[in-house]
DNA sequence: GTAGTTGTTCAACCGTGATGAATTCTTCGC
DNA sequence: GCGAAGAATTCATCACGGTTGAACAACTAC
């Protein structure tokens, strides 16, 4: 791009551009998207509104640049799918809830699934992400015909847990303690990932159910 | 057509305000509460954008109203937890995906849930419906000194099948059919309300985890 | 110096939801 | 019937949202 060298005036004696996406990541994650409007931003920082969108484009890129700095969810990915498989779902859930229980990890990524909900391409984004980072690479090591059946599930009853718990905040969820929900949640996980396609300890009311699938393997 | 749109109350009794309900609770379905503007409502509706406000005091009350006639889960929920307890996780699993499966309850509900996200006292609507509908009642149903726990996890699940394969529509949970849903996740629900905290296929890896809880009953 | 580039502000635009006054129709007491 | 009360409808306007283009200021390069 810039294949001149540097010209034209340097950057503020102060990093204005740093400065607002500080204040910017602050009032995003306490106030949500809506809550922050440009001017009173830019009165924050003591600035022009059109500042913003001089540096940021827009709104929507000042916000995706705050959760550029904010969200980094595919190391903590890797490191869940590098450990034992057989002990995957209890730490999965226990990763999970640790995370997104302390407030400097767990804001912006409410507010990131927030807006996400609310505009269908960052929703595409994290749709993606969580197909190519986590559901792929997981059903490759499960292995077996179902296996992207059983990670799609998995994945979605752990975005379960962080749509009640953290969106949603509905009780008894979102008072459990970890240990709490590492044990309810814990043994269905394994079920989905390892379980029998029906449970056996009662009769499986065989009228309706298309009980039998692939080998459980 | 009507080049002088007279002002003053019109002559006979055009129910205006069930139109503009009407118009109202297609174009929110299909475009989301952010996608539908007072005044190009009121334009679709051949109105000045004051009557929206007039009859239902802003564009969240309006919102209220059309989720009102929209929405009702109550009495399916009513029918689920009546049937057989042993079936039920099928069962759920089944009438939720059939109902979200068609657009004129899906969408409803699925705007519903999207403001939700948005909007914290919408928020707390569904938190509290979900509670006091569902999770006291399958508390009530299922017993035992862990039963809300349990009830609490099992919506949980049943809130990221919702999450995951609605609002985020990540594959591949959001183009299987029923039966393959109730074939991965009914197992692990089962699982939730009726199994052990440790399912025993394999050697739960004692080391880090509580694994042992409360009796399964 | 002068020209060119970048940082910053100002004023304005257009679209949003909301509100109060003005106007016209319906209804109901007499 | 009449006339007043009230309901339904539009208009003009407000405050506020994000965005934009022109102007100006600061700085670098030649």
């Amino acid at each position: 791009m810039n294949s001149s060298p540097r010209r034209g005036r340097r950057p503020g004696s102060p990093d204005v551009r740093a400065q607002i996406l500080a204040v910017a990541r602050d009032r995003f994650h306490r106030e949500g998207y809506d809550g922050v409007t440009m001017r009173s931003l830019a009165a924050d920082v003591g600035v022009d509104a059109a500042l913003i969108s001089y540096y940021f484009g827009s709104k929507r890129g000042l916000f995706a640049a705050v959760l550029e700095i904010s969200v980094h969810p595919a190391d903590i990915l890797a490191k869940l799918l590098e450990g034992d498989l057989e002990t995957l779902p209890q730490r999965a859930v226990r990763t999970l809830v640790t995370v997104w229980d302390q407030p400097e990890m767990g804001m912006p990524l409410l507010s990131a699934v927030r807006a996400a909900v609310a505009d269908p391409e960052l929703a595409a984004l994290i749709r993606r992400g969580l197909h190519r980072e986590l559901i792929d690479q997981l059903a490759d090591r499960i292995g077996g015909a179902d296996a992207h059946h059983r990670a799609g599930t998995f994945v979605g009853q752990i975005g379960g847990l962080v749509f009640t718990r953290y969106v949603l905040a509905v009780e008894p969820l979102a008072s459990m303690t970890v240990d709490e929900i590492v044990r309810t949640l814990g043994p269905a996980l394994r079920t989905t990932l390892f379980g029998p396609v029906a449970i056996p300890a009662r009769r499986p009311h065989a009228a309706a159910g298309p009980a039998r699938g692939p080998a459980p393997r």
